[in-house]
DNA sequence: ACAAAGAATGAACAATGATTCACTGCTTAT
DNA sequence: ATAAGCAGTGAATCATTGTTCATTCTTTGT
């Protein structure tokens, strides 16, 4: 024998790996997903195009990896948001608010993520993280009925209506804008993410407020 | 001179027109906008490929006809229901309905216009149309907080919401099913149907049901 | 019948990027 | 130092479809 893999050997590709990752995000954050090309990821990672396809299968397995990996982040976060203490009710409205405001901080990525046309594999993805997220609001809206702070419904199909209802909002809202448009104002911004989140705990609740 | 188009010609091409046209859309209808390839639409019209560029500048053009004619078509049906007698509320919800049901009914097609990954053209005239759906509900809940029996919200703001519940929860039933699974029963298309709409007034009008 | 004007044809072409692979050059163990 | 084995390279290749256009076929008016 000869060579063999060692450690180093092994940390050193990991961080290439790790690099065309991070190259990758940035493009897709900055551009969108269309705009990440095998060679200009590979040009702002320093490495070959060859290379690429020495830590990926394909393209679109690099662009799984990073919609899984930007997604479950935001996932995540809601996740998160719905384990604090409080009344189901009251978890659900801050979750829908936390999705709504990451999503109008970032607006390209959650672009990319939410409303992007994107090849029918990363679709399906994106499929599955709305079901994630859908998942997520379905249980605490379980909870809530349990709790009786919200009527009986189909908590599965009031959460998929809620996905819906707050994809669709912003997806005007974050669609690239083009040139001389200007983008919304941290007043317009509350203004919306108000009325989505009045709109779906009326929906939730069938309470006014 | 020697030739002239005569009315005969004007004809015999508006039916070769027209043929394109009714060929692209039993594509679609039968395997979305992906499978509409453009040497197979020329064999089913009958023509060679290069006749459909007589008839369109390009295969966006032609699929975007076929996008608009499918999508109006639809459209008028939701502003005929809206634009019966009787409350607002009645007549939205009508509509939800009738929005539903018929894309059950043609589950492919509405797909392709609903959820399919399409090209970034094609893409920009699915968002007219979801801003077309949005503007009738939006003219109708302004009538309902007129007439008294819609609570004050912002019209604009909650008709993208019943658009984004109602395309995202028809998003997987419609989905093209894979080999071996079954689609919808009558009776859980209903229960589908009633669960979206029961969200939706009430996200409305804020009152249980 | 003939010529002019169009319409139709479909094989060849073009464009776009992803992917490959023969080669170069490190790493490692002896 | 040496050789085996692997990582990196990037120009060339491939693949997919939409689109073009030189040619052929039809229609029309004289």
């Amino acid at each position: 024998m000869a060579y063999r893999e060692t450690e180093k050997m092994r940390q050193r590709k990991a961080q290439a790996r790790q690099r065309i990752v991070a190259c990758t995000y940035e493009c897709v954050a900055k551009g969108g997903f269309r705009s990440a090309r095998i060679t200009r990821i590979a040009g702002l990672a320093g490495v070959a195009t060859g290379t690429i396809y020495r830590h990926f299968e394909s393209k679109e397995d690099l662009f799984a990896e990073i919609f899984r990996t930007a997604t479950q982040r935001e996932v995540d976060k809601v996740a998160e948001v719905l384990a604090q203490p409080g009344s189901a009710v009251d978890r659900l409205e801050s979750a829908l608010r936390q999705f709504a405001e990451r999503a109008l901080r970032g607006p390209m990525m959650a672009w990319a993520l939410i409303a992007e046309p994107v090849d029918p594999k990363l679709e399906q993805e994106r499929l599955t993280y709305r079901r994630a997220y859908a998942e997520l609001f379905e249980s605490a809206i379980r909870t809530g009925i349990d709790e009786g702070c919200l009527p009986e419904q189909d908590p599965r199909q009031s959460s998929t209506c809620l996905v819906g209802a707050i994809a669709e909002s912003l997806v005007g809202p974050l669609s690239p804008t083009g040139a001389g448009q200007r983008s919304l104002t941290d007043i317009n911004k509350n203004a919306l993410v108000d009325a989505i989140i009045r709109f779906c705990m009326q929906g939730l609740t069938g309470t006014r407020r």
